[in-house]
DNA sequence: TAGATTGTTAATCGATTAACAATC
DNA sequence: TAGATTGTTAATCGATTAACAATC
């Protein structure tokens, strides 16, 4: 039935979403029902009509006068994000950044559970962080397979990030989290979010100079 | 001597020129002496028009038909991102991920030198992370004015970022790196990073959630 | 009811892409 | 020289913002 009208949503709206969600929760936590696109809009310092159409990709439909009922917001927010239902995820790359990935509680809440790490340096294999096993790199296919892991997390070195992108397509992942430095290439099938650490201090490095002129 | 025709780049442009950089360094370890927006772009997947243009804001003339020398262009973009001369900055929170943005040595390169942790813990206190020391909260506003500390990251959990935020705006703090989930609010003169892991996962997930069609 | 907010259509703004003359 | 690439001006595209009728 007449999908093609259908617009997914721009990406900045996307990245937005997530903070529309965070503000809503605190809304919920502080005993209020309803919330206006105004109300979302006025706590994050956004203009109220970027919030609003912002909120109409979630499908879900407000009362004028009143806005959004909060605890059906939240969930029409979840539910486009996906974060309703959980995402078994492998990383590989044991180290201090993996860990600190590994240990963060909020994760679950966004539906993304970290089942195992992988490594290949001995010391570190048949050890556990949170609980959670850190495993030879050699299984990771065997393994995401038997348990149809559909997300992989890289937090190892750079010189290492493509060939382990490689693996995890060849595993059958579907989508790649990836906290190295270099950008990976993946089949279109594939999806990949990168996260590089040097993006966003240069964003900052640059605010930060123009706002102090050079001396 | 007419400044007003200058305009400063985008910040999709700020965002694209650390990961030009990178290649660049890249196409210097092979030992290539020049470059062409063209061989940045084919790298990257991107369009030829677009690493040009970009490129421009580094101020650097480029050469018909060769291009950019390798080396002028990484000088220029180190410039103009302000990597080239070192920012010092101290960072609050000493847990897992504050430890690990310690250890990363690729900072230095960024011109980052994060010179001391805070926290409010006792049994970290005295303790030292990758050779520096983990000091009292309490102490941060008199160290940071004493030795004019620039920057200001944010390891801590959401309840107590605003406050330290307002800690490191009041000891004088021009630019703050909040991996905080909560958005903080500061005077106008001084810059904000943030770098929120969940709105990094929501798009993954909707991507992931638009490749997989629901089953 | 009156007034605030919704959803939608139109206008504006800014970034990307195209076109092309200049040039080594 | 011929041809690839630069720098720049113009066209296109997409996101943001404005305007406004519908409505509880």
């Amino acid at each position: 039935m007449a999908m093609e009208g259908f617009k997914s949503a721009p990406l900045p709206t996307i990245r937005r979403i997530p903070v529309y969600l965070r503000v809503l929760e605190e809304m919920q936590e502080e005993g209020q029902e309803w919330a206006s696109a105004t109300d979302v809009a006025t706590r994050l310092d956004l203009k109220p009509i970027q919030v609003r159409k912002d909120m109409a990709f979630t499908g879900l439909a407000g009362v004028p006068k009143r806005g959004f009922k909060v605890d059906e917001l939240i969930s029409a927010i979840r539910d486009f994000l996906g974060w309703d239902k959980p995402t078994d995820a492998f990383l590989v790359g044991a180290g201090a950044l993996g860990s600190a990935l590994m240990g963060f509680a909020g994760f679950k809440d966004h539906g993304l559970n970290i089942v195992a790490a992988f490594d290949t340096a001995s010391e570190k294999l048949g050890t556990t962080i949170h609980g959670k096993e850190i495993l030879d790199l050699t299984r990771f296919k065997e393994l995401a397979q038997r348990m149809h892991i559909e997300m992989g997390i890289i937090t190892a070195p750079a010189v290492s990030a493509q060939r382990i992108a490689d693996l995890m397509v060849e595993a059958g992942i579907k989508g790649i989290w990836n906290f190295s430095p270099v950008p990976i290439k993946v089949p279109d099938d594939v999806a990949v979010q990168r996260e590089d650490l040097s993006v966003g201090l240069a964003v900052l490095s640059v605010k930060l100079s123009s706002l102090s002129p050079e001396k």
